[in-house]
DNA sequence: TTGTACGCGTTATCAC
DNA sequence: GTGATAACGCGTACAA
């Protein structure tokens, strides 16, 4: 059963209240109405609502049920105010909350607030680096009590005040440029090694990438990645084989078509991102074309597609824990030097990755 | 290029300051702390933070220095609390981020959002009817500007005191129980009879259906929607071919074994929601069978799979938007009685739906 | 067990 | 154009 206390403090309470339409402008009850109809002083109500000891049990149940009558309901905004300056709420800024990625990681985020009793205000940048900053700034003077962000801009000095404040920032997914502190990545580079020793294995040389922004660092790495395991069997790099900034799904396509008409084309594509593989899978039904396939990102249906595409995998919410997990750490007095974890991948065999080449 | 301005109030701003590490544990200056600082009092501070007039260009260079110098940024939680008693942030309980037709609601209402200058708050319900009440009252007590919430319980009744208080409160997708207010859903019933029409024109009569929950708004319409489109058409309604409460992927599999048992078993499926279909689609690969299938929701590459499946599909993302903008034309003042808005469905033909009898 | 006085950081009022 | 003072709603410290 719900818990009639805690509407007004913690936990939530069931309110007798016949249905009926709704009328507004009336005024806020405080805790200074309830005092006054209660007769007692602001403070015995302040320890009621709060559960403090030292009400007498008569006091408590009078008060208690002013409270009820007059709907009151405590001010957080007011109570955070004067405890503390910061607030029981979390930022969190990605890029895009459409992208399963991004609403994976807010899950997992979400989640472990929850646990603790915070809220999480989620804000999308669009990858944009002006935003990234307007966000910041806006969750800064909410007094957020902690900030998680998966960047869009490349230099994060402008957080340097507030981490010195002692507000608890941590980078998601790609690191920080500028500043030292709390990360968690995912191993992109490892992962990508994986998906192309595996093409490579499967009789591949000539691998064709499709990717987005090379300045991205997530992106960066899974292209080194590329780069080293074409290193270690001695294959050359050609340039010709790559193509950048493809993030939108008609550039992504072209990058398909050309890479297949060049006169030595690749045998096996490499797309470094969710939207990316499923842009570029699309391309290659509308060409009625076959050809190998590893994709950097997991997603929903991959396994039942004609050729179920083989992929580099994460959870991307664990990232999403393990980092709100880091932050509520840092908010309990953790005092560790800088964090860099680092998620797994894993390599998902299921057929597209094993094509022959040709 | 960023405006220094508004780091403290309204808008980005850049920050000269190198990079270094991070100590914590400083003071956060206040108003006080820069009036102090530049010579001048409390309120000439303010109208420079603020940008009100009566402010003397040297003065205001003076304390914009003065600002910048301390890193000074501007409490929001105070503001509000003198100003209206209300944030400028609002809350969105849905079900679960990670399910796309959630996500795609949630950045329409943040897109809104943004453009009105609020934050959104959003919270995870999990369906579950205690936690969505736990949440609103938390969200309450943060005094949010207005809610929005995909309901999980039956009983809206506590929402009213609220409500009274001239909180708007919306509801998404599903309306509220004992509570008259604005509400947006999806046109159920008329896509499920679409869907269901359908499919008794290409020659199907026994039509099985896989839902969710009965008790939830819109699963019973599309059911609704069904069960009309079965009556138009003097179709017997046979409740041998309804399988309910199989939100449980494996138990929404095993509708599937259960109705291809069947003594005289169903020529087609139509599943309620976008997670029960994928579920399905699941259990008929694995028994490799094929099956006439139309399904509630679209979702991403349901046009590429081996045989691509038609489905019912809406813009998630403008319930999101229309949700949000009427909030904010509630919080503008707008006082029309509750509206009741509609999102149009539309059949994606694809193939899955076409599939004849047998 | 209960109450009083004050402060949290900001904005509003009204005086100068 | 500028400033002193009182709020906003609540919690803390200490007194009664």
């Amino acid at each position: 059963m719900l818990n009639e206390r805690d509407f007004y403090s913690d936990e939530p309470g069931s309110f007798g209240e016949s249905e009926g339409r709704i009328d507004a402008g009336k005024m806020r009850p405080t805790m200074q109405n309830v005092a006054k109809a209660a007769g007692v002083s602001l403070k015995t109500v302040s320890r009621v609502v709060n559960n403090e000891p030292n009400v007498g049990e008569d006091t408590r149940e009078k008060v208690s049920k002013v409270i009820e009558e007059l709907g009151f309901r405590r001010n957080d905004l007011a109570r955070n105010l004067r405890q503390g300056q910061i607030s029981t709420t979390i930022g969190l800024i990605i890029e895009d909350i459409a992208n399963p990625f991004y609403s994976n990681i807010a899950h997992g985020v979400e989640k472990v607030a929850q646990r603790y009793h915070y809220m999480v205000i989620i804000c999308n940048s669009e990858e944009n680096a002006q935003r990234e900053q307007e966000l910041s700034n806006a969750l800064f003077r909410r007094r957020v009590a902690g900030l998680l962000m998966v960047p869009a801009s490349h230099d994060h000095s402008y957080l340097l005040p507030e981490a010195r404040l002692g507000t608890p920032i941590i980078f998601l997914d790609r690191p920080p440029d500028h500043l030292d502190t709390d990360t968690i990545l995912l191993d992109n580079r490892g992962g990508a090694r994986k998906g192309i020793e595996h093409l490579i294995a499967h009789g591949h040389r000539r691998i064709g990438v499709i990717g987005g922004d090379p300045l991205v660092h997530s992106g960066a790495e899974r292209l080194a990645g590329y780069r080293e395991a074409l290193a270690d069997r001695s294959i050359p790099y050609d340039e010709a084989l790559l193509r950048s900034n493809r993030d939108e799904p008609l550039r992504a396509q072209e990058a398909v078509h050309e890479l297949l008409m060049l006169a030595d084309p690749p045998t096996a594509l490499f797309t470094t991102n969710n939207r990316i593989s499923i842009a570029v899978i699309r391309a290659l039904y509308g060409m009625k074309r076959q050809i190998a396939l590893v994709g950097f990102d997991d997603f929903e249906l991959a396994e039942l597609l004609p050729v179920p595409i083989t992929v580099i995998a994460h959870d991307a919410a664990a990232l999403g824990e393990q980092a709100a997990e880091l932050l509520f750490a840092r908010l309990h007095g953790d005092d560790l030097p800088p964090q860099h974890l680092v998620i797994p991948t894993e390599l998902v065999v299921r057929g597209s990755g094993e094509l022959p080449p040709e």
